[in-house]
Order: C-alpha cells, then sequence, then structure tokens
DNA sequence: CGAGCGGTTGAGGCATGTCAAGAGTTGTGG
DNA sequence: CCACAACTCTTGACATGCCTCAACCGCTCG
C-alpha cells in the first residue's frame, strides 16, 4: 500500500470513526491495484470476495442480461463501491469496467464483515453508508419512471451544472455515448434531444455544456430534493450515482 | 401494543437477534394504529418520523413528480417500510397509502437511531436489511432499464407463479391499475400484453393468472437471478419489492 | 495514412402513450 | 332493495416518443 493511500481512505465517512488500530488492520490486510483502461475487473455473478476503493481513475458499473447492457453508475475516487455485495456475502449485481488506467485498494470481504462485528463505530459508518446508497437508488429509480428521456437529459445537465458550482458553462465528465446508457436511452436519441434542448435555455457545443438560460431550463427541469437532491454525508459513493 | 403484536416483530430478521430488554424498550416507545383504506399515511418529502411495520392490510408506496406519480411497491405483513429516510434522519423519498384497512406499528425513529448504537446485534441486522434492501432496488432498476414491458410483465407473472409454489394458476394480489404502474406502463397498455402474451404460454383470466406453456413463458423471461432472485434471508422488505 | 471509434443526421418503423367510449363491478344513499 | 355514481378494465383509433438501420464526418491512434 502506498504511503499516502491511507489517510485518503481514512477519511471517507464509511472509516472515519472507526479505532485507527481496526483501520490499520483492514488496510494491512487489503491489496493496492492498478488496472488498465477497458478491463473488466468484477464480472456481475460473481462471488464478492472484495470491497473496492477507487483511488484514481474511474470505473463504469453495467447491468447486463440477455446480451444487452447499460451503464447504472460511474465510480470516481475517493470513493468505494459494491459494498453492499460484500456484506451480504452475495454475488455482484453488476459488471464493474475500468473507463482508463485506475487504481483500485481492495478490502477482503470477509475482514470488513468481522470488522463491524468488533467495531461499533464502523458498524454505524456501515449503517449510515448503506441508507444513503439505498436513498440515492430510489431516487434513480423514481427519475427513471417518473421523467420522460428529455427531462432527464435536462435535469441531468441542469445538476451537473450546479456540482460545477453553478457554472454557467462546463464539460461533460463521460462520453455521450456512455451518458445516453445512463440516462437509458440511444446515443442517437440523446444526440437529438441535446439539439432540441437549445430552445429550453441550455447549448451543447462538443463535450461542452453552455447554459443560456438558466430560468428556462429549470422551469422544464423542475428540480426536486426528492430525485434530485443528495443526502448530506453521504460518501455518494457505492450507490455511484455519481455519473 | 396488542398482546400477539410483539411476537411477530420479534422474529423479522431486523429485530430477531437483539437483546430482549432492547427489543421491549423499543416496542414499549411504539405505537399500534390501524389506519382506513385509502388514507395518506405519509406523504413525500415529510420528515420520517417513524419506523413503519405492517401489521395487517397493505401498504402502497408511490413516488411523485410533477403531478406524475407512479407505484414504487406494495408492503406486506410483516414487514417493515421507511427504514433508510429513518435513519438518516432525512425526509421520507415515497409517499405511502393504505390499499385497505391496515394495521401499523410505528417505531419512534430516535429510538431506533439510538438503539443500534448500543446493540451490536441490532446494528449488524439494520446492515444486513438495509443491504437487502439497496441491492433489491437495484435489481429494479436493472429490470426497468434492461427489459422492455413486455418482459417485464412476463417476468413478473412467471416470478408470481414461482412464489406461489410454481402453481400452474394463481390470482393477481394487486389491482391491474396498480400494477401497470409498477411496472412501468399505462392501464391500456398493460392489458394489451396481458392479451398479447397468450402466445407466450400464459392466459388471463379477470385477476386468476394460468401458465399454459411454463417452457415457453420461461424461454421469454430467461430469468436472472440477479435481476429476479430473492437475496436469502432479507425481509424482502422495506426494499419492497414485493409488490 | 488508414482503421476504428464516437458522434451526428436522416429515414422509417415499432412500441408505448393518449384520448375516447363502453362493459362490468363495487359501493353508497335514497 | 334499487338506482346511481364511481371506478376498473378493456378495446379501438390515433399520436408520438424512441429505437433501428444506414450513411457520413471528424478525431485518435497505431
Amino acid at each position: 500500500m502506498r504511503p499516502d493511500t491511507d489517510p485518503q481512505i481514512r477519511h471517507l465517512p464509511l472509516f472515519r470513526d472507526m479505532v485507527q488500530a481496526n483501520f490499520t488492520e483492514l488496510m494491512t490486510a487489503s491489496y493496492d491495484q492498478i488496472f488498465p483502461p477497458g478491463l473488466e475487473m468484477i464480472r456481475q455473478g460473481d462471488p464478492a470476495d472484495f470491497l473496492h476503493i477507487v483511488m484514481e481513475g474511474s470505473v463504469e458499473l453495467v447491468g447486463q442480461w440477455a446480451g444487452r447492457e447499460c451503464t447504472m453508475a460511474v465510480v470516481r475516487p475517493v470513493s468505494t463501491f459494491i459494498l453492499a455485495a460484500c456484506i451480504r456475502d452475495a454475488p455482484y449485481l453488476m459488471t464493474a469496467r475500468t473507463l482508463e488506467r485506475t487504481r483500485i485498494v481492495l478490502v477482503p470481504a470477509s475482514d470488513l464483515r468481522s470488522m463491524f462485528r468488533r467495531d461499533p463505530e464502523f458498524a454505524v459508518a456501515v449503517i449510515n453508508e448503506l441508507a444513503a446508497c439505498y436513498r440515492s437508488v430510489v431516487r434513480s429509480a423514481k427519475s427513471m419512471k417518473l421523467r420522460n428521456s428529455r427531462e432527464r437529459v435536462a435535469a441531468y445537465l441542469l445538476r451537473h451544472s450546479i456540482i460545477a458550482g453553478g457554472a454557467a458553462s462546463y464539460t461533460l465528465a463521460v462520453e455521450k455515448r456512455l451518458l445516453a446508457s445512463y440516462l437509458g436511452m440511444t446515443p442517437e436519441n440523446l444526440s437529438r434531444t441535446l439539439k432540441s434542448l437549445e430552445s429550453n435555455g441550455i447549448k451543447i457545443d462538443g463535450a461542452r455544456v453552455i447554459i443560456t438560460d438558466r430560468a428556462k431550463l429549470t422551469a422544464l427541469v423542475k428540480p426536486d430534493k426528492l430525485i434530485d437532491g443528495l443526502d448530506v454525508g453521504s460518501t455518494a459513493t457505492g450507490t455511484g450515482l455519481i455519473t
């Protein structure tokens, strides 16, 4: 494990409050690995052997069925993913694939499970993390069922402008192809939708997003804390609604 | 609290392992209430004051946005719902509405939060419950994004035939109107889809479902543990993917 | 340089939603 | 006990959202 790795992990909400000796024990049992871009590091259905912590790079989580697949989330540093599978000692529900060269710390699931039985503060942190993850996915499910694709795209763009500090202009962090899959539509349809949104106060130039009329865009999106909000104190992690 | 209530709650995975005195304390602080049918007992956005445990009847959880709404889950006895909101002391993400006369035990969220800090076994149970809930919603999200409406309907019908003990014939537990909303489609579309599924080995007569060719139906559904499966040991609860 | 890939655009088709009407059922009040 | 209202479910006609297929552009990278 690199010397600079520990502190970054230690200050995550998930590990922040546990006893130092216990944290050290977990880290000692862990592995620090680097994966090349495009590598499938986890296949859905595999047994959950390790909690993954993204240190550098980014990871795509995809769901697969009947030869189809869709992006469920993108995880960025520093955050964890697939906590729930580790806890339940159950198969991963999603496939994980690096989007770029990515450094990951792997914490053995068995150590994790024994640890939250021994360290009450860690148990509470796990509870909070899981509750936050759960709520994020519920929000995501609401968005999918209550909004049409046009509204989802608009909501995504507005939300990320806010994340970018309310900037009137920012750059998309993911390929449009991937974004389309995440939003539950085809790349062609996303492309057309983006163009048509110019009449709703937002313009796209390549990967550049320019908000030309925030009020008009907001009127279309109708932002709602119960869909677009983030639980304070969550890693935003694991849920991966980071995309 | 009715004398027969305690044991039913006590044997839920969530409460099974905690210290008896602590369980009694939680129950003592709780309320036992009966609600008439069609009552909106929780409005989304309200502060999460109580963990709800359905003892009799059934409760619909719906998401709402911009005047639209859709059914996210139906909760049946004996199980809990809205655990995550209570834990995070955050607003409910869904509205809860009784489908019939329903008896509910209300556990104050504050007592819940202090309890899992004091009772390690309870903390572990909460962790397991939340992890199971989280996985259920992820499965649900995968189903929504990877399957079209026809496949979702077929999967639902096959799954519930299995839940009914592999019976070739069973009765729908919910109104078709509600089922349509749950599956993310309109009632009209569900009606047509059900009829068209006759060529795929399943026949519907009112609320009666008759599987005429299980192999053909299974071929369409392509059941997948990572979408249709249930985590063993979960209450199936809270997630409410019981619908 | 050329192959491969992401993105865009257009044409056309299927899936799904919308609107409207009517049958059957349930619940309620006179 | 009946009549009516309200509701679910179904069916048809129609509109539209979204996908599929295909072609093309531009960029990147071997």
